[in-house]
DNA sequence: ATCAATGCAAATAATTTGCAAAAAG
DNA sequence: CTTTTTGCAAATTATTTGCATTGAT
């Protein structure tokens, strides 16, 4: 089901490349591959090291200029999660409007869509004069296994 | 009004300070009272030269080395706009669960709470098995005078 | 042919750090 | 007095850019 949803993003992705008469390299089909045949939230870094793995000749000068084209199709989008670099979430593909719930202590990152919450904001937003036109949420938490054991077996240090 | 919830703040700073046994500096004090006497969102470079004008001897280095101390105090919150540089928000001392609307044009900001919101929020966690510890919402929206007239008059470039 | 895209290495920009001197408690 | 804090300047880190060359259309 990943595989459908996959082809779909990157078949997106090549027409936001040719709607802009853009050019498809080795180098770029390296980095769109490997951004949408994962699920995982990446650093720019991640990136051109998988990407590498593909075709040796991506240089990370590529996956910077090539990062940039990704979040402006809408298909990724930049993450702040407060660390000292920026994550890049592939799913925006297939789950256009998700939230994050991010546990405290591991970092373990789940999403979630919700309808409800996307009413009260249009709602709160109105009142307010304004319409919603993309919204960020992220939840930060403690997860089960945090609190039953007091520390996460997923924690990474 | 915003006196009152300023000396709050600032007070609360002190204890945060006390209880860490760190010291109180003319240049802390400077960019403590720089800080809680607006409600603006900031930058670091903003704050040296805000905190420059209360005195001269602030240097980039102590701006620096105080902002890690107010965002661990949970007075003030590093936000993520997407530009750049990194905002900070002083308004959390006043209004610790407070969202932001930001005007995709002019770039706007409006801060509001939502009970109704954070009580989803928890639902939807509770069933996932997780328990909110925070939560951080960005709502970018275009604002009444941008669809009235097809731009902001506090846009600015 | 034509112009976009690439790799490289140098440049930028924000933030961090080592250190000797100054100031707080 | 002891220990923290400071300013300075140098260091670090992520990201961006100029340029000559390569490659797509």
């Amino acid at each position: 089901m990943a595989d459908a949803a996959n082809k779909c993003a990157r078949q997106r992705f090549l027409e936001f490349l040719a709607q802009k008469n853009l050019r498809m390299t080795g180098q770029r089909r390296a980095i769109i591959e490997t951004v949408f045949s994962t699920e995982e939230h990446f650093t720019a870094e991640q990136l051109l090291e998988w990407s590498r793995r593909r075709d040796k000749s991506v240089s990370r000068a590529t996956v910077y200029r090539t990062l940039p084209l990704l979040t402006e199709s809408g298909l990724v989008r930049e993450m702040d999660f407060g660390k000292e670099h920026k994550f890049y979430d592939p799913n925006y593909a297939e789950h256009p409007r998700h939230n994050h719930i991010i546990c405290q202590d591991c970092g373990k990152i789940v999403e979630f869509e919700s309808e409800k919450i996307e009413h009260v904001e249009n709602e709160i937003s109105r009142r307010l004069g304004y319409a919603v036109k993309s919204h960020r949420l992220q939840i930060t938490a403690t997860c089960e296994e945090f609190r039953q054991r007091g520390k996460c077996s997923k924690k990474r240090p």
